[in-house]
DNA sequence: TCCAACCCTGACGCAGGGTCAGGGTCAACC
DNA sequence: GGTTGACCCTGACCCTGCGTCAGGGTTGGA
């Protein structure tokens, strides 16, 4: 006969964990001795690993006790349940390491790989951080507000950086972000994002693009306030033009 | 700018998970818009999903704080510390499903292998299945309680089955299980038993032996409780004899 | 006889949220 | 402009699987 402290030893549990299971039903009390403690059979023993060996399984002590007293083929069944779910979390853990293995670098863990790759070839463009982290935000708000529409701007954003009119014109804009918004570079700067804007509305039919994708980051910045209040006031006169024509 | 709910999509958690976090200041509360609502910049998506690549990871949250604002040394350090635990997990994960496997398969998973074999030795020789779970049981109280005697008992209970007499008088026991206290054959079965622990007492010094073995299976069998009572008192009368000459 | 190492019951604490109560907002359609 | 359904807010209790403390009694060896 046992006493409690040499049953948990066997089952490789604490005093605690074996009164808990008396507490819930899954293992029933034991005969007492003369002084009051519980004294175990060897079935106990037996009873107690089977259930640490479901537990450790993950399976919930709930479930055990049914489990235990189930007929066979259902039983059957639950293991392989029970096993299928176990090879699913190792899975997942797998998955884990991995993701783990990222959290030093950076946005990977944030955003698909194409979106990475854009904000690489950004950097590799000579643009700078600050900039890069704006448009990393763009994306991620993009994404949670809109996810259907991420990948046609992603197809976008690569035509326009493989066309060398356009990257030179988004390294000016980037490199005006800390001028004087009464620089006298701005006004050129301006013009030039001007006829950007005239000839790419034709192409795609969208209209008001750059604003839009200058806007949500230029907050931070004067310079480009500016740039904005301008291009909107010389698209308000064109249709005022197109209009009285 | 995202609500709360769609900050939580965003990182795959409940909004009550992320209310959680502000709850325990790991992630800071963002302003609220006009009607009080949380508004959430993509900072905190990003803030959001590394504190889950953690948690996912079993960190618990307490750590997770500290570990963010570490610095770049330590931080990989523990990087480190926690893919090793997670590995140490998935090992564990790999254990419990092979014994989950085994978990239909009586006593595998409480005796180890070379008792397991004793115990089937027992079965091949024609031993009823009740006897061999008294057996069964004796073992595990053993281990329980003198673990270092398991050894030796291996050795000594392999070397009981290789001997083809002792062999004969286990199955003679064992079928007499169920036979009447004065059962004619049980005087005969006394006696060979007898002649034995006579003769196994000078081989290896230890007295008293087999009564030992019977003795704490003997409760459920009437005959065997007249065996072990008769084999104390012939044993007695043998020292009494040896003191008195 | 004393001490450490057990045993007992009962109760609270913990992470990491789930869930309900009781209320306010927003957007869209009728 | 009213209704509906999907959101948002705070606060509070509930859950699992034990750990841990309090406040005792028992046992066994030096």
């Amino acid at each position: 006969m046992l006493t409690i402290s040499q049953l948990a030893a066997t089952a490789g549990v604490t005093v605690r964990t074996v009164r808990h299971y008396h507490h819930v039903g899954l293992l029933p009390e034991p005969d007492r001795d003369a002084s009051g403690y519980r004294s175990y059979s060897a079935q106990a023993a037996v009873d107690l690993i089977r259930i640490r060996t479901l537990a450790d399984a993950g399976v919930p002590l709930a479930r055990i006790d049914a489990l235990l007293h189930a007929q066979p083929t259902e039983f059957a069944a639950a293991i392989t349940d029970i096993d299928v779910e176990l090879q699913r979390r190792i899975d997942q853990l797998t998955e884990y390491r991995r993701r783990i293995a990222e959290l030093a670098g950076g946005e990977r863990l944030v955003l698909p790989p194409e979106v990475v790759a854009i904000l690489n070839r950004m950097r590799d463009l000579g643009i700078g951080e600050r900039r890069v982290r704006l448009e990393r935000d763009a994306w991620i708000l993009m994404r949670a507000l809109d996810p259907h529409a991420v990948p046609q701007r992603i197809r976008d954003k690569n035509a326009a950086f493989d066309d060398p009119g356009t990257t030179r014109l988004y390294l000016a804009c980037d490199r005006a972000v800390d001028w004087d918004p009464h620089d006298p570079r701005l006004d050129r700067l301006i013009d030039d994002l001007d006829a950007w804007e005239i000839s790419h509305e034709r192409d795609s039919g969208r209209s008001g693009y750059l604003k839009l994708v200058i806007s949500r980051i230029s907050e931070a910045s004067p310079a480009w306030q500016r740039i904005v209040a301008v291009l909107t006031h010389r698209a308000e006169q064109r249709r005022t033009a197109e209009h009285n024509s």
